[in-house]
DNA sequence: TTGTAGGCGTTATCAA
DNA sequence: TTGATAACGCCTACAA
């Protein structure tokens, strides 16, 4: 390994010349122009590159933040994607390296938990979904002075940073955009209380009387969380068996909605004349469905690189706060936004 | 920052012994039991985690590996995510940990590489694309000590290992699947020579004539490298503008295939009655679209994973070549191949 | 059975 | 203008 010291004997000069010279640390003396030249060469030619863990030990930082992601998500969604380039813009930005790990259960995390340290990062990101994450776990590291924000939905305590997606708004978002569409019965695929509360929100606003049959709540109907295709497929083949008239849909994933469409087109009915529908990711695929699809973009991206930032200013002893971040609509033929 | 110092000082014994009940060297010799779990009792109390640094610098050893990835990819197509996933859970197993970068040009690419040496990992994984590599930089990079084994389709370099899918095989197993379907007429959207060639072996193991007009290659018609469903849409119009008779085609994208089918359909034939289409990367949505799409997956996971296996070999001073992953058929409507 | 010393590569301070 | 030295936290060999 070429260190600053092999640099120096192979120059005959001492190891703390090279030290200053490369880090332009002369002070406000002048030291010979052609030996900065010299050392500065020879340290190229040499391939030399300063060892960081050195450098960690001495400063105690480590110039690099650990992210800790649960394994799945909605794939395809391109949501994992765009968190992590958020994410690595802003590490990037900050002169920072990212160490990158996945969990899939408890265990693993737990077995990432021991590694969160100032010994070995100066803060860490945790996120995608709660599943699997100790709380307690958390606090206890932070405590031990690592700091921490996490990108969830709402925090998981007072007391750790969090950046989370409005999902009141997302709700909203969606409805709104149905009811500007013009319809009047919109129905809703539902498995989050905080998109029910936006759903409602919209309506109330627009005049809209709520109707609880107008929901079709998926724990009810499946064991899982839903945001598959066949949930929405279900979910408009209910309304339709139980009479419920409707000319709006508002799913929960850009999934949902091409199951919803699959099934109304099986039975007939247009996407949009008859019936509009909206989504939630703007998943990449979105766009060349053969029905494009109209989708709320929860912008997982700017809730990574807005995380990223937020750590940094914890990991420069500055108080932050937790934030919600913006939905944004993106409109496409599904909803009739976009017909020609 | 909780030291074994701390640890030892809190429990006024020395730091040594500290360091050698936490690592379990205590040699032939007995330390009272009681005392070993004193201190790991303290230890774990105070919150005492290794300082990676000081192990770093004592040991030569990062236990730590890069990953520079080019940001592009095809969205949605789940490639990043599987091949991220395939890499983390190698490094996992190899008790190491995984600094991921991205960038998007020839600066960025360069930015990162300066980081890249013994001093800060102990080995380099580089993939994705091509685009912005330096070749003469990796070597480098590999000649100052630092094991490189990138995740490209061929080798930039006899002396990089590198771990590719076979598109000679991507292009072979589409078309095979499609003769066995009962296809003769088969026509590719091209612009890969290695899969053009694999769709030319398969055609000449069913003992079908090649014939030029049957492909369409795509730079040939767009400035950017296609995979859009626009390619697909195009691609098929141009066949049928041309008097080609086919009754299969094999894309060189699922979202093509998704832009084929959407023509097929507005010209009324029928996928898969009439025509029948299989694309590459087996993509999320292949499942769940109004009719499924068959798919040639490339297993990206598999890639990253053994990627990350050899890399771990070559930092051991192992030898290790280069490797060709072989893509896998996954067969559904598009081709005929599950209808019920 | 427990404690001490040296060194990994770097930087900052102080001395020459 | 340049060089020597201590310190960061840990581990290993060796001394007590």
């Amino acid at each position: 390994m070429v260190t600053l010291k092999s640099v120096a004997e192979e120059l005959g000069v001492s190891l703390s010349l090279v030290s200053k010279v490369l880090n332009g640390r002369m002070g406000t003396t002048n030291v010979t122009p052609a030996k900065v030249e010299l050392i500065k060469a020879k340290a190229k030619e040499m391939g030399y590159v300063k060892n960081s863990s050195a450098v960690a030990l001495l400063s105690g930082k480590q110039d690099s933040i650990g992210t800790f992601l649960h394994c799945s998500g909605v794939t395809g969604s391109g949501i994992m994607e765009n968190l992590l380039m958020g994410i690595s813009a802003s590490t990037y930005r900050h002169h920072k390296r990212q160490s990158l790990c996945f969990y899939g259960s408890k265990e693993e995390f737990l077995g990432l938990a021991k590694y969160a340290s100032r010994g070995r990062m100066d803060g860490l990101l945790v996120g995608n979904i709660t599943q699997f994450v100790s709380c307690e776990k958390l606090l206890e590291i932070q405590n031990n002075g690592l700091p921490i924000v996490t990108m969830y939905d709402r925090p998981l305590h007072p007391e750790i940073t969090n950046v989370g997606i409005s999902q009141v708004r997302v709700g909203e978002v969606g409805t709104k955009h149905l009811i500007e569409q013009g319809c009047r019965n919109i129905v809703n695929i539902n498995n989050m209380d905080d998109r029910l509360e936006g759903y409602k929100l919209a309506l109330k606003k627009a005049g809209i009387k709520y109707s609880k049959g107008n929901v079709f709540f998926v724990n009810e109907h499946f064991a899982d969380n839903g945001y598959g295709s066949h949930v929405g497929e279900q979910a408009v083949k209910y309304f339709m068996e139980n009479g419920v008239k409707f000319d709006g849909v508002v799913t929960q994933s850009d999934r949902e909605t091409v199951g919803a469409i699959n099934y109304l087109t099986k039975i007939e009915l247009r996407v949009p004349e008859d019936v509009k529908v909206i989504g939630v990711d703007n998943s990449p695929y979105c766009e060349f469905m053969p029905i494009p699809l109209s989708s709320v973009e929860q912008n997982p991206g700017v809730q990574g690189g807005v995380a990223t930032d937020l750590l940094m200013q914890k990991i420069d002893k500055q108080n932050v706060s937790s934030v919600l971040i913006e939905p944004t609509l993106v409109v496409r033929e599904s909803s009739g936004g976009n017909q020609d």
